[in-house]
DNA sequence: AGGATGATTCTCT
DNA sequence: GAGAATCATCCTT
């Protein structure tokens, strides 16, 4: 089955930069989580773009007892198990989308999970998609950040190499990255698998 | 067919 | 900080 695609987008910001070329996702989940840390995500949603900087994401690695990939394949995590460079977008408890990033070799799964962005673009299509929500709090957490950015199952397995929803690097990282625990893991949870931008006051979980 | 679980968020207190 | 909401997914009968 062919992989769906994001609407392109009309207009890019011209100083963003291309997006990530797939040689950045075909690396370890840890080395990928790490590095992408501020960089920028958008996304071309038709009811207006919107973008952040990376500031906070989760490793889930193979042979990890914590991602969704441990014990096969399965409908569900079908994308993690596929090309390095598309998008894994799964539904969590019931209500929320969280996305993730492909990495590492195809046929192994693995990811990482974005759990927050600072965002630096299209704040007022943020605002409606998350109505009542305070600015700061818009990006901050996984299900929040895709429901800001419009972000849901039907990008799933999307490629982030060729517009519509994409990262690029526009940003210099400002900060060194933290390790942390994982959150919401049982089994790994002594794994530092959670990358932090030190300085930001927009992680998940203050 | 049924039950347990969960990479969460929101609303209280 | 604790508890509810809420349901797709997966595993066990």
């Amino acid at each position: 089955m062919e992989a769906p695609r994001a609407v392109k987008p009309t207009l890019v910001p011209p100083d963003w930069g291309e997006p990530l070329p797939r040689s950045f996702y075909e690396r370890p989940a840890t080395a990928v989580a790490a590095d992408l840390l501020g960089h920028v995500l958008v996304h071309a949603a038709p009811d207006g773009m919107g973008a952040g900087v990376v500031v906070e994401a989760e490793a889930y690695g193979a042979d990890d007892p914590a991602s969704h990939a441990f014990g096969g394949p399965t409908p569900r995590n079908a994308a993690m198990f596929g090309r390095a460079g598309r998008a894994y977008v799964y539904r969590s408890y019931g209500v929320h989308w969280c996305m993730n990033v492909v990495t590492g070799n195809e046929g192994v799964g693995e990811a990482v999970l974005l759990r927050a962005l600072e965002p630096i673009a299209g704040l007022e299509a943020m605002r409606r998609r998350r109505p009542g929500a305070l600015d700061r709090d818009l990006c901050r957490g996984p299900g929040r950040l895709t429901a800001a950015l419009g972000i849901t199952g039907a990008l799933d397995r999307c490629e982030l190499t060729e517009g519509g929803v994409w990262i690029c690097g526009a940003h210099v990282r400002t900060g060194e990255v933290l390790a942390r625990p994982r959150i919401g893991v049982t089994r790994g949870a002594d794994r530092l698998w959670r990358f932090c931008l030190s300085g930001s006051r927009l992680l998940s979980r203050r």
